[in-house]
RNA sequence: GCGCCCGUAGCUCAGUGGUAGAGCGUUUCGUUGACAUCGAAAAGGCCAGAAGUUCGAUCCUUCUCGGGCGCACCA
């Protein structure tokens, strides 16, 4: 029995089913689209990470590369949009050892390699879900090309761009004061770290002078450090402390002398103009310390508690308790003079939000200076545009206060080092217990652990008194080749998960694999989806990805990886707070879908993207979009009726030769045949054309779609089809079907599938799909 | 401290150097061709505030206030 076609538009069983029928089409692949479609046109998706589900920010990223896609597929691109996920180290190590946890166990208990294996099953089991979920929405990405950040080969790929780093002499291993996450267990790049204002105390102390009964006052929000002070410095300018730079000082509690030293780096307005050096566990005073030679003493160790170096006062105590601790005890030899209350930042990890502790730890660092200047290059020269042009600022500003990237880190689920280590010691034991691969690091132990070193193959030590020795190889050394015969092992230290990112846009097309004598191998896919066109992604990762990827591009395949990047809105509530889960305040997409479908919840969110940097999320709009896909149904069912197809008859009967077709190209808009306001409406529609056009290629997608809506709703229907009359000729039948069918097109990209679902329904020469039909230039 | 975005109708947002528009909401009217998830119409805004440039500013400049964000500082 033939169905009716329904007053209302469903788009329920028609979404699922028109993404079956683009699924089995095989057109998502660039390689099965018709000959029409030669010159490429490629997009990698941000790898969304594995731990992810798909949040409104996802949603709009999708369907914004989804419209450029689809736009260009018509066009006639060898379009290729490439999917794939993010094995995002400290978050998805952090999620599992939750889900473990709840298990009544650890990592810890499990121990390194059943605790991989359980990422890995977890992986196989949640991994995919985003990627799921993207479909629901639509996207037309090729899936045969689904590429994972620890693919075998893409595994190949890190180790690779690790040996070449290494090679060129940009690699280095070195004890400094890093980042360190004391949950996590591990350092941290400058760009992991969040900051939050907090409330706290600024405390000021007296640290008496040597052989005299001055003093000097320090202010501090951080007394317990105090133990690990090896000077106090003031600038050199400040005319208060002339006369004491140089003389000794006696630092309360240890009761050990320290020198006062002048360095400009210290603010003359700040506190009392003297601060307190803790070369091991501050930034700048590791800065200050290294000018002036300081001794360095680790007060705080690794797991967050204090260290023997601090004193039996406070031995193994959480950094608060020893706050206290040091407070008490100044109080009582009259060293603390008072407290103030002051607001300041503090930085915390990103992946779990314990505060950061600046320590010294011996970690792998690339040296980014050169790297960063061939990227600042490209934007620069216009090579590589932002959209919005703003976000270039805050590119340049990173990379031209670029420091060195911290890249090793101390979790377990990453890419481990292609580094191995010769296991026997100089007085010629074997020692395999040094570098406990699998153990967990605690306390003291881990900067012990971390010490690992030595220098072969070029590998360059700086700062190092170890005296380990290590290669850089891709694969196990069969022979070690420093004493000839230990087993080699690897370093247990993995790369940041964004170093492996930063290779997305080559590694996931074939790199290295592809890449010889400096150039792809011809036919290749890396030769031909090479550099892609666009990036698209928020606005939080232009440093932390997409500046890495532009100069990994550089280095690795001597071109950019991307033409233009566009910063898309931040999908924030209605009121302008963040969306977020733990708080309540997010929106899911997939309950949008099920609700409104997939179309009107694309619509819903291109609609309100109008270049702002934020969109205040109204689902308002997807209803406006609900509504629009039932006019533009009912508009279609008109038409229908008009070219004189009952609907029963179009279901059973394949169109008949002699009727206007879809395909039809429409005679010029000043044919005779025609009415006034058939030539009106097909004016309007080439202005409509060339807006939408001209909105699209310029990133303006709420523009493009609001034009559409326009014009569809208010021009075709409203002053158009509304007055058609019964006894209008044949050639405006033509225009009525014409301008519904370049209609579709246009809206495909932003509804693609009930504009695929009418297409279906049009009477057509030959049976074509949307996705690969002709779009109106 | 430096910088970015924003402040236009009740709500969410467009917009232009010559005193303003859409969607939703509200009010009124309207079902003989597809759509009541509809059509026609209406009400509703000293375009945050101040000063300046200009014949003329919502639109340009500066400042102030308010909201959001980034970077730096964060002793």
């Amino acid at each position: 029995m033939p169905k009716e076609l329904e007053k209302q538009y469903n788009p329920h069983d028609i979404e699922s089913n028109i993404y079956r029928i683009w699924t089995e089409s095989g057109f998502f692949n660039p390689d099965n689209l018709p000959p029409r479609h030669t010159k490429p046109f490629t997009i990698v998706i941000p790898p969304p990470n594995i731990t992810g589900s798909l949040h409104m920010g996802h949603a709009l990223n999708a369907t914004i590369q989804d419209i450029l896609i689809r736009k260009r597929r018509m066009e006639g691109y060898k379009t290729l949009w490439l999917p794939g996920t993010d094995h995002a180290g400290i978050a998805t190590q952090n999620v599992v050892e939750k889900q473990l946890k709840k298990d009544g166990t650890s990592r810890h208990t499990l121990g390194k390699e059943k605790f991989i294996e359980k990422i890995w099953e977890w992986k196989e089991q949640y991994g995919n879900t985003i990627l799921e979920q993207l479909k629901k929405l639509g996207s037309s990405l090729d899936w045969s090309r689904t590429r994972f950040t620890m693919d075998d080969d893409y595994q190949e790929a890190v180790k690779e761009a690790f040996l070449h780093y290494h090679k060129k002499g940009l690699l280095y291993k070195a004890e400094k004061v890093i980042n360190w996450c004391t949950r996590c267990a591990t350092s941290l790049s400058d760009l992991e770290l969040e900051y939050e204002e907090v409330k706290s105390k600024l405390y000021y102390i007296k640290y008496p002078i040597k052989n005299s009964k001055d003093y000097i006052t320090v202010a501090t929000t951080r007394p317990e450090t105090m133990l690990g002070d090896t000077a106090v410095a003031v600038n050199p300018k400040d005319t208060r402390y002339k006369d004491m730079v140089g003389k000794t000082l006696i630092l309360p509690i240890h009761h050990r002398d320290i020198p006062i030293i002048a360095d400009e780096k210290v603010e003359k307005e700040f506190g009392t103009g003297a601060v307190k050096v803790t070369p091991a566990h501050d930034l700048l005073d590791a800065e200050i310390g290294e000018r002036h030679n300081l001794p360095i003493l680790k007060v705080i160790g690794p797991d967050g508690k204090m260290t023997t170096e601090a004193g039996a006062i406070c031995n193994g105590l959480k950094v608060n308790e020893c706050r206290k601790k040091v407070i008490e005890a100044l109080k009582q030899e009259h060293a603390f003079e008072k407290e103030e209350d002051y607001t300041h930042n503090v930085a915390r990890c990103h992946r779990c939000a314990t505060p950061i502790e600046p320590m010294p730890s011996m970690q792998w660092f690339l040296k980014m200076k050169d790297l960063a200047q061939r990227a600042i290059e490209e934007v620069e020269s216009g090579r590589i545009v932002f959209h919005p042009k703003r976000w270039e600022k805050v590119y340049f500003d990173w990379l031209k206060n670029i420091k060195d990237w911290t890249i090793s880190r101390q979790i377990w689920w990453g890419h481990q080092l292609p580094v191995w280590y010769c296991m026997q010691d100089q007085t010629g034991r074997i020692s395999n217990s040094q570098f406990p691969i699998s153990k967990p690091m605690s306390k003291n132990e881990n900067l012990k652990l971390s010490a690992e070193g030595g220098s072969a193959f070029g590998g360059k030590i700086e700062n190092s008194s170890a005296d380990e020795q290590f290669m850089v190889s891709l694969k196990k050394p069969e022979q070690c080749p420093f004493c000839g015969h230990c087993k080699m092992e690897q370093s247990a230290d993995v790369l940041d998960t964004w170093f492996s990112s930063a290779l997305w846009p080559f590694a996931t097309l074939g790199w290295p694999f592809d890449f010889a004598q400096g150039k792809p191998k011809p036919g290749s896919n890396l030769a031909t989806y090479y550099p892609t066109q666009v990036l698209s992604t928020a606005r939080d990762i232009v440093n932390l990805w997409v500046a890495r990827m532009i100069f990994s591009g550089m280095e690795f395949m001597g071109d950019k990886p991307f033409t233009d990047i566009i910063i898309h809105a931040t999908v924030l509530t209605k009121d302008g707070k963040r969306m977020s889960k733990s708080l309540g305040t997010g929106i899911d997409p997939m309950t949008l879908i099920e609700k409104y479908g997939s179309d009107a919840t694309r619509f819903g969110l291109i609609w309100q993207t109008m270049g702002n940097q934020d969109v205040h999320w109204s689902e308002e709009h997807v209803r406006a979009g609900k509504k629009f896909l039932n006019k533009i149904w009912n508009a279609s069912r008109f038409v229908l009726q008009q070219i004189g197809i009952s609907n029963e008859q179009f279901l059973i009967s394949p169109p008949e030769a002699d009727l206007p077709q879809a395909d039809n190209q429409f005679p010029k808009s000043n044919s005779q045949n025609i009415t006034s306001s058939d030539k009106n409406v097909l004016e309007r529609f080439e202005h409509t054309k060339k807006t939408v056009n001209m909105h699209i290629d310029t990133y303006e997608f709420g523009h493009a779609l609001h034009e559409l809506y326009d014009f569809f709703w208010h021009t075709y229907c409203d002053t158009y089809l509304e007055h058609i009359k019964t006894t209008d000729k044949e050639e405006s039948k033509k225009v009525l079907l014409y301008v519904l069918s370049e209609s579709l097109k246009l809206l495909h990209p932003f509804i693609p599938h009930i504009t695929e679902h009418i297409w279906a329904m049009l009477p057509h020469k030959d049976k074509k799909m949307l996705i690969i039909e002709e779009w109106p230039e």
